[in-house]
DNA sequence: GTAGTAATTGAGCAATCATTCAATAAAGGA
DNA sequence: TCCTTTATTGAATGATTGCTCAATTACTAC
């Protein structure tokens, strides 16, 4: 046998999707890649092959991160809409406080609105992630629907990219650096959106 | 006197918008950019003396451009709100088709997210557009309700910024590629979100 | 110890980046 | 026609890009 790995991937990936995250693709350079990664160029291709492997792991690490997130979170509600209410406010809050979070706006779409028209290879695997958590949304909000928290008429797949696109407005506009109460305003907003696709009674 | 300059500022400036709408800032070399002006780099830096310099110019011509077409577009209607819900259905319409845009996300969304954290100039100066697009349609809405088409009760400023995370979403879910009738169906659902501030009777 | 093996290093690669400026071309005024 | 003025050109700049690979290091097995 020989030498073990100094470098465990899965933290190098932590910290690869810190830097990429903050600053995109482009911006990121494989100077500042080294230098976050605390690795010399020849372990980071060794151990990912590229730039554009590194990335694409990163990205990948990234979605399976915020959908536990999701996850989590619902946990914690009996009611699915209201876990989903809590879970727009949430966003809301953490784009408003200075987090820790190396940027309020979703990953996913900084990769997809940068690749969309210069790296096919980024944007396609962007797009199959948007469209597996406008999936599990749509799981959700039929979820929702079956147990009468949702009117039965609910296009649930419909009501999911509606969903998907306040997502991705309410964490655009967290790189707006709009004062905190604004923030918590359009993510009690949003949440109220979903109050009119519940049950009447 | 002199030569005189064989380039049109504007129309230079509409194909730089073309090219840096389509491929962002850090996505479009000067090459690419000598190419879509059909300038060479002695006279791109004569005229805009950077690329940052013809970037931003660009972008103040975009925002500029996008203004216009909206109050082009309200100018069609008697109820503002109707006019409002019949541009978010025009954007998601104009995602859906193969329109000439170089791009279906906005073009200040797009710099905002790639710059927020690279380019403080970049960002500041999109951010600052939003402000203003964000008070543009504050005075739109607050019109609305000055008129009795809205509640009394709605708060203007709280309600554009609603307003404005929908166009930001619906664009940036313009870049996943759905098909029309998912887009269409998008738009109808966020301008029917409208429908819950008008006055009540 | 020592040999064998695999991980790590970092100087250096060609290519590309944004940018400059001396040379050239094209106009108006004399 | 010539002179002045200004726009345009494009080869060349130094810096930076993503990336390679021979040399070195550090570990395991014997």
């Amino acid at each position: 046998m020989a030498r073990h790995a100094r470098y465990d991937r899965k933290t190098a990936l932590e910290k690869a999707v810190g830097l990429f995250w903050e600053k995109g693709y482009h911006g990121s350079s494989m100077k500042q890649i080294e230098q976050a990664l605390d690795m010399r160029p020849g372990s980071i291709y060794a151990t990912f092959g590229s730039k554009d492997g590194l990335f694409s792991e990163a990205l990948a690490a990234y979605a399976e991160q915020g959908g536990r997130e999701l996850a989590i979170h619902l946990k914690g509600f009996d009611s699915i809409v209201d876990g989903l209410q809590d879970y727009l406010r949430g966003i809301a809050c953490g784009c408003g406080d200075g987090s820790a979070a190396p940027s309020r706006a979703c990953m996913i779409v900084k990769t997809l609105l940068e690749s969309s028209n210069t790296h096919s290879a980024l944007a396609d695997q962007a797009n199959s992630i948007l469209a597996a958590i406008e999936g599990s949304l749509a799981d959700l909000v039929e979820q929702a629907r079956v147990k009468g928290e949702l009117a039965q008429s609910v296009d649930s797949r419909r009501l999911a990219r509606l969903l998907q696109a306040q997502i991705m407005g309410l964490r655009s506009m967290g790189e707006r650096n709009l004062d905190p109460q604004a923030m918590k305003d359009l993510g009690d907003d949003m949440a109220a959106i979903l109050d009119g696709y519940r049950t009447q009674h």
